[in-house]
DNA sequence: GCAAGGATATCG
DNA sequence: GATATCCTTGCA
């Protein structure tokens, strides 16, 4: 269980950032259809990133999930970060396997979903969990509301990261929320922003 | 500061 | 069918 403190707005197909930019094709399909739908997708051949459907049937949109601060499960993650790391290796050596376990178990739980292809490793999620329902209470990987007690997000907007493709104009767009007060995020807070 | 890594959309 | 590029990460 984790918090979601940071996500990204892709909205429409005339958003020069978004997958749907070039119109329906077989890997953003779902962004086409009905809102609350996972889309999860590779980039650069290495992570996969968890993105929800929002905007109503025909209406290409989402919001990739960019960070998650850990609330139940820490373990559980480091585990599943572990496996996902351990994967993606090419030579395996018992050293190298063992210096990678040291490393994440020196990594703070805070950080260990503070980043998009990270929130999707400690999850356990991949491209094959696109089309799950996020709003079905059945669904292993779903959406629920922030349990009472928990302290109020302090909303900050600023331009999206990694997106100089789209040109400039796009790139300012101030459409990448955070928690300000969250020390989950992918990249800090600069003053001013 | 940069290499790794494979799917993707576009171009010949 | 080939290739430039990509909503990143963890190492040097």
């Amino acid at each position: 269980v984790g918090r979601i403190v940071e996500l990204e707005a892709y909205i429409g197909g005339d958003d020069a950032a978004s997958h749907a930019r070039f119109g329906r094709t077989a890997r953003n399909a779902v962004m086409f259809g009905p809102p609350g739908i996972a889309y999860v997708y590779l980039v650069y051949g290495m992570y996969d990133c968890l993105n929800i459907v929002t905007e109503p049937d025909g209406d290409p949109a989402a919001l990739l999930v960019r960070a998650v601060e850990p609330l139940e499960g820490v373990e559980a993650m480091r585990t599943a970060r572990l496996e996902r790391a351990l994967a993606r290796r090419r030579r395996r050596d018992a050293a190298g396997d063992a210096r990678l376990s040291e490393r994440l178990d020196a990594l703070p739980a805070a950080r260990l979903a503070a980043g998009p292809g990270l929130v999707a490793a400690a999850f356990g999620l991949d491209r094959d969990d696109t089309g799950r329902d996020l709003c079905d209470p059945r669904s292993p990987i779903r959406l629920e509301h922030v349990p009472p007690g928990e302290r109020p997000a302090t909303v900050r907007a600023m331009p999206r990261i990694g997106i100089g493709y789209a040109g400039a104009a796009w790139a300012e767009r101030p459409w990448r929320l955070v928690d300000g007060a969250s020390r989950s995020l992918s990249v800090p807070v600069r003053s001013g922003s």
